[in-house]
DNA sequence: CGCATAAGTCAACACGTGTTGGCAAACGAA
DNA sequence: TTCGTTTGCCAACACGTGTTGACTTATGCG
């Protein structure tokens, strides 16, 4: 055995290549999908040979779940004015899904396979419904609007970061919320249409 | 040979098979993306033998190619008032995908493969990029607008025929209209922010 | 009819995939 | 040191894929 640490974080030898692994095999993710990203690519990124991956990760599944675990660290929106929610949310995706690109991971394998569209499903009910239910007046109309949001955010970085259409790649960070902050600040706060 | 037609369309014993192919395909490539979408399988949907698929349409890219032709056929929006085009820019791609499961496959294969999504850049350019430049008054703004209702409109197919977030798939056709067209009216004519 | 051509079937190839088990080297506690 | 465990590499398996070519059957023109 391996232990002599109090706490329940033990410091594999291993754990190097094991960050190699899920490293590589974020890229990869990111940059082909889930059926193009072949677990020998990600191990010839990591240097490593491919049956390290089987033993560390089990399968190719438990690779990808593994090496996609998704906080989005939504702000605290109730401690803002209420006017100023849309600006600080459409900030804080971009700020998210060019810092991390296990974000365009996600949405490839989401538009991919079943497994990827229910684990998108279980990212928005967590974690972006929350934050709706913060800062919308009627209970009823939460998820509604959540949703909205959702369409709004998940078509800019579909565009931008995946489909790459020009104009939308064009766009400067300021523009971007100079035009889709209202959008959601509408979606969110104004009286439903 | 087979003609004994004066016309250009020359009608050929085996465009039932052929046709049935393309409505496997639009069906599988829309339902698992490319990669999952096997040859073998559209074959069977269709009750022929996967060889008939690489004869008549040599490989399967060509396949692909053949089954996925589109056009959007967007309305004459010079033709409308200025207020109207928002809406009926939304009511137009509603009735369109839910007509068609090609923009599904379309949006599907995009997503995944670099070939997709240049097609996808190429019918935004050719024929979103037009209804654009009817609407907008500055010129050199066109490119933006297009892509932000692009942004808009992608988002809520993706969320909706392909993510399948549950408050998104219970939107009603009225209360997308409803919600959506402002925002599109706005990121086409609206002087900009 | 006869026959060239098209339509369709069958079996197989070559290749890349996820995955497995065996074996050598490095390591760390005793 | 000694020895059990961990880490890593290698070769291989079973399988499904796109794709090909040879073969049989149907069709329609002369």
């Amino acid at each position: 055995m391996n232990g002599s640490d109090t706490t329940g974080t033990t410091r594999r030898r291993s754990d190097g290549t094991r960050d190699a692994i899920l490293t590589a095999a974020r890229e990869r993710f990111a940059a082909d999908g889930y059926e193009r990203a072949t677990i020998r690519a990600i191990a010839k990124d990591a240097r490593i040979d491919p049956s390290m991956v089987m033993r560390y990760y089990g399968n190719k599944e438990g690779l990808f779940a593994a090496a996609v675990s998704v906080d989005l660290k939504l702000p605290d929106v109730g401690a803002l004015r209420r006017q100023e929610v849309g600006e600080v949310l459409v900030k804080h995706f971009l700020t998210l899904w060019e810092a991390n690109e296990v974000l365009t991971a996600l949405l490839r394998v989401g538009a991919t396979s079943e497994a990827g569209a229910a684990r998108m499903q279980a990212i928005f009910r967590d974690q972006l419904l929350p934050v709706a239910r913060q800062v919308c007046p009627d209970p009823e109309q939460i998820p509604t609007r959540a949703a909205l949001c959702a369409t709004q955010l998940l078509g800019l970085a579909l565009t931008r970061y995946v489909l790459r259409l020009p104009p939308v790649v064009a766009l400067a960070r300021e523009e971007i919320v100079a035009w889709l902050a209202p959008t959601i600040q509408r979606y969110l706060t104004r009286p439903s249409p």
